[in-house]
DNA sequence: TCAATAGTGTCTATTAGACAGTATACC
DNA sequence: GGTATACTGTCTAATAGACACTATTGA
């Protein structure tokens, strides 16, 4: 191997290099995951006729320990030097739903110097869809208290002001996360700096009631990247059992973008997404609804 | 306050908890910042008619110590536990381009176990789009010797195979990196695996000349989030000057995208985006063009 | 029968692609 | 005048929104 040969201004080849590195000199941070996972339930319908409504829910732990005791927050973990972060994402999420083929993507790291008030914490941000029928018990079993929350996400003010060459856009957002022993309230703003060609964007917990450390902003910033990734993805597939009716997809699109939609333009728009099956709902009370399943090929016709 | 009443198992408040917490007694990883540091440059016209071609830079230092001594890196170092990961990449930046107010925005962070020889670390990369004509000399004057680096990304294979309940995508990317000095090359294999309803995307450096770590990795999910981000935000206006044509901004957006756009269309789609001054190129051999400037308000109309 | 949802057909508005055709400086 | 680019007009294709209309079940 050429490397062998190479020497460093301290005369040194690379595995001699390595050999004396001292890795312990430099202080560390620690380093964490965070799991948004979420999932969308039936609510219990209201006549025999009606659909059920369907929701969006967050799974919560809450903190048996300091710091934010008695709060709620998102589940995660230290990464250990032995794994990837992926892999401790992973563990995290087999830990706390008992599911371990998933859709997982990675969304943010958050690396403000005072996020944890105990030490040095950096934390990177995971979310996970998964599909509420393949839960059965889980959550809730564990010795951390984990329980799903249904989340409403709504913004509640939106402000600009011109700036000589930009502006300055905020908006404030109030999350809602509920269920049957809790309500938890939070408001996130989320200010957009354009001044010249620079652009921030910051956010702050304005106010937090119940949801431990920056959680909050967390779960703004999830809700973005989930309403703008069903748009022009399939991730709203991971969220679906096996078969399903193209209105329950609809259900699961409206509940996550948070407004109506129309049949025959979602129906268009899915259509090279599913596969039709030649099975029906029973028991509807009106007309049955055709089964589908989703189609993995359909982004590049085969 | 109410948090002092509150005790743990172990009968101590949040403040004694925090005052006994030993953040020493867990191994912790180190955490960097890499930073993409991307530009678009004129190359020189070939006659004086002709318009100049523009091609995608990007910024790399050569390793002056070991590992991967000789090689070449995206420019990135520690982040210390007094700052933030957005100032350790602000500190980057400055230091590499001497530019401070500029566009930056997290990409991904990377967290395999042996991504650094040296020690476990996990790596936070960031893209900076800089103006080419705002940075003058910079870049070269350092001590670290940085270079523009001309970067081109191509697709060389394409393969997918189908699976019982899903199928696997392949990708093979080559990706070229050259300036006066220096050709170097790598090639990254991006695996996406759908099956049932997970989705896991996973890249490779199948092959690299010369360029440190798995710095290939980075390089290409940045171009990859690059080209996609330029359709469907203005992120591109960050690349230009001040003034600039409409020609010239369709330059750069073809230099990026890799493709030819047509005029017409592409004059449609960013007109709201732009703001028309009274002032034209000069001595160009043809007619001359209109300059414009970015509207940083255009995406809700004021 | 009727309430409620399932599913389709079609008109319209908007947008992207294609391309021809006109405009204008500088050598 | 000729070359190379600047810029516009318009036809067409594709897509999204709107909405009316038909179909089908269980109580």
């Amino acid at each position: 191997m050429e490397k062998e040969l190479i020497r460093n201004k301290q005369g040194l080849t690379e595995d001699e290099f390595l050999q004396e590195y001292d890795a312990s000199i430099y202080e560390r941070p620690s380093v964490t995951v965070d799991m948004l996972i979420f999932t969308v339930m039936n609510e219990k319908k209201e006549n025999y006729r009606k659909l059920s409504e369907k929701s969006l829910k967050l799974l919560l732990i809450k903190r048996g320990d300091h710091p934010y005791m008695g709060q709620w927050a998102l589940p995660g973990g230290f990464v250990s030097v032995k794994e990837s972060i992926d892999e401790a994402a992973l563990r995290e999420l087999k830990t706390e739903t008992n599911i371990d083929s998933i859709y997982m993507e990675q969304l943010y790291t958050w690396g403000e110097v005072n996020r944890d008030p105990r030490t040095r914490i950096i934390s990177c941000s995971y979310m996970a869809l998964v599909d509420s029928a393949a839960l059965d018990i889980k959550a809730g079993d564990d010795a951390a208290e984990a329980f799903w929350f249904d989340l409403k996400y709504k913004v509640v003010q939106e402000k600009k002001s011109i700036l000589e060459n930009g502006f300055i856009s905020e908006k404030l957002v109030l999350l809602n996360l509920s269920n049957e022993i809790e309500t938890l309230n939070a408001t996130v703003k989320v200010e957009e700096t354009v001044e010249g060609r620079t652009r921030r964007i910051e956010r702050d917990v304005v106010d937090s009631k119940g949801i431990a450390f920056d959680h909050p902003k967390m779960i703004e910033y999830a809700i973005e990247r989930l309403k703008n990734k069903i748009e022009y993805t399939d991730i709203a597939f991971n969220l679906m059992p096996e078969l399903f009716t193209l209105s329950e997809l609809q259900q699961v699109y409206e509940v996550i973008l948070d407004r109506e939609l129309l049949a025959a333009a979602f129906r268009r728009k899915v259509a090279d997404m599913v596969i039709e099956t030649n099975q029906f709902t029973k028991d509807a009370g009106h007309r049955p609804s055709k089964l589908y399943r989703f189609n993995p090929g359909w982004r590049n016709a085969f």
